[in-house]
DNA sequence: TTGTACGCGTTATCAT
DNA sequence: ATGATAACGCGTACAA
């Protein structure tokens, strides 16, 4: 079977090809029977022009690609709610694009700039850890959004950014949490390779840990286990059933996202521990779920619909011409719900 | 800043164009001495071919497309993660595309179709309900995974699907609450206009209150509210609430799917009800997270690994020819946990 | 207002 | 084994 084309179409109306393509692309010179005569042909016809082939002569797609790392990476649902809403409003197209935890997303983007004539690309989550010359080959003004760069900082005006600052984020939570009286303090952490937002968030916990004059424990310091996915709720819960067998004195538990920390409170739970009665619990993020789970999940809120509004508007700046690359830094709110308590 | 093209390449190379293409394509008919030195110049220019006139060139791009309907559809991410393996096994390349609530599947379907020369299509959740003459467009094969199509039945030789028996899934769960003692059973479901899982999973409901000799209440049917996002926490959560307020008398809910029944668990703990002491709870899917909430939900595992795979073999099937389109229905596990109990 | 013809970057066909 | 060249389906400059 074959597809029909717009030759096809043309034909059929019996006008040339280019009167096909004008009604399809809302032109102005045209005559509006004419158009809607064609229309309604395409419309009997169930034609649908050809994406590859528009792409390929386009030089103007006005399309944003986003590009999203992790398949479940829950965290992001509702920012990409958001950044839709904003790139529609721009009339844009936005290209939505799960990148798998073993491909690179940079290679991904590269690779969605030729095939699609993107004009700005929104990098959501993951570490970019990348040569600056491959990222120069990114011919196209991108931002990131929620993503460590850690400790490799590219010129900063060679792209966007927007991001809590994971380190004092963190800071603040393990703060509040030695305020109230804690003291032994674990903290769900990335491993020691990762250079990304697990090891701000690391350092802030020290930082805070030191301030507040309480020494940092190597036995509190509590890795993501490597042989299960990263920031899962297997990973928090074996984590911290592991921890718990050790008999490690400890009054609260800190995981550095909220999934890690709901699957801790459920290893607590196994092992006969309440929370907070016995043993204080916290997460980071504020995904929606931690209001849900019982005890309600105290987390920093990450204000992802401001941060998606502001990433979707920093592009299209920069896009004009109007602005410069630029780095902005959100405020995360401390969120003390039912998992915490005053020793 | 112009884009590096395949005649570039050629250029630099001092060869035809056609042999850089052999190169990149991997044929057979090339010179190995001269397939290393393009593609070394490959390399060092940062050469991408352009996908678009890929796409629009080839005739065979041994694609498959995901469309998943929703983009916080916890369900599936387990499942995906499947069908990418079981794809890329077969040497072909998955399009993952996520449909907007508010997009129509199939005419995302059409338009990919057009622009990637996809050899198959992988519908994900969703409802469906389309006329055959717009699926018929669809020159691909296709299947539909987790599904419900409803009433409509198109001639169930146009395409394959893999789903659980929703009905009779949900027949098991009311039954073994039934059969636990419980007498007045609250369902969380979907409106009443929906034709779809929804629909079949509040008949399994109707069907095992009969059985039991127990009368269908109307007052114990609470329909998602419409103005808040299906299948949300949120709902499961407000439409339990506003239940709860009543004092209508009941020992059990079930929700027609585990986020819903999450939900729902906060409302009970809020308004002072313990489960399962005061209150049954269960849900419905068997997502990861019901195992690490508290108490861990009772509900309908879907084996998704088994029905990924099978949803992939079949797809293949199809494609090669070997067999003809199918409708495979897996048997969900009661998964009996913490939040239920025998009265 | 409309139609013709060219080119986008690639693969496939057919020579060589 | 390699190179020239014709498509693929569409948008657009240019001519009418």
């Amino acid at each position: 079977m074959e597809e029909i084309t717009i030759k096809d179409i043309a034909k059929i109306c019996g006008v040339g090809i280019s009167t096909v393509s004008r009604a399809i692309n809302n032109h102005p010179d045209i005559n509006p029977e004419t158009k809607e005569m064609i229309m309604r042909v395409i419309q009997e016809n169930n034609y649908i022009p050809n994406n590859s082939a528009r792409n390929l002569k386009r030089q103007d797609a006005k399309a944003i690609a986003v590009l999203v790392k992790g398949i479940d990476n829950s965290f992001f649902s509702a920012m990409i709610r958001v950044l839709e809403q904003e790139i529609k409003e721009k009339k844009y197209t936005m290209v939505l694009r799960h990148v798998d935890f073993a491909e690179d997303e940079v290679d991904v983007a590269l690779k969605l700039v030729k095939e699609k004539r993107l004009r700005g690309i929104i990098f959501l989550g993951g570490y970019l850890l990348h040569s600056e010359e491959k990222l120069a080959q990114l011919h196209v003004p991108f931002i990131l959004c929620t993503i460590g760069t850690g400790p490799v900082g590219y010129s900063r005006n060679t792209y966007s950014s927007v991001a809590v600052d994971d380190a004092r984020e963190s800071y603040k939570m393990v703060d509040y949490l030695c305020k109230s009286g804690h003291r032994d303090i674990a903290i769900i952490c990335a491993c020691e390779t990762d250079a990304s937002i697990g090891m701000l968030r690391l350092q802030g916990y020290k930082k805070a840990l030191q301030d507040n004059g309480i020494p940092v424990k190597e036995e509190l310091i509590l890795p993501m286990k490597p042989d299960l996915e990263d920031y899962s709720l297997e990973n928090g819960y074996e984590v911290t059933k592991e921890f718990l067998a050790k008999g490690t004195p400890c009054t609260a538990i800190y995981a550095i996202s909220d999934i890690l920390a709901i699957g801790a409170g459920k290893a607590l739970s196994d092992a006969g521990y309440r929370v907070p009665e016995d043993i204080s619990l916290a997460g980071f993020d504020g995904v929606e779920i931690g209001k849900y789970v019982i005890p309600a999940l105290t987390t920093i809120k990450q204000p992802v619909d401001s941060m998606a509004r502001e990433t979707a508007r920093i592009l299209f700046e920069i896009i004009s011409g109007r602005e410069q690359h630029q780095h902005r830094i959100f405020e995360g709110e401390l969120t003390i719900r039912e998992s915490t308590r005053n020793l």
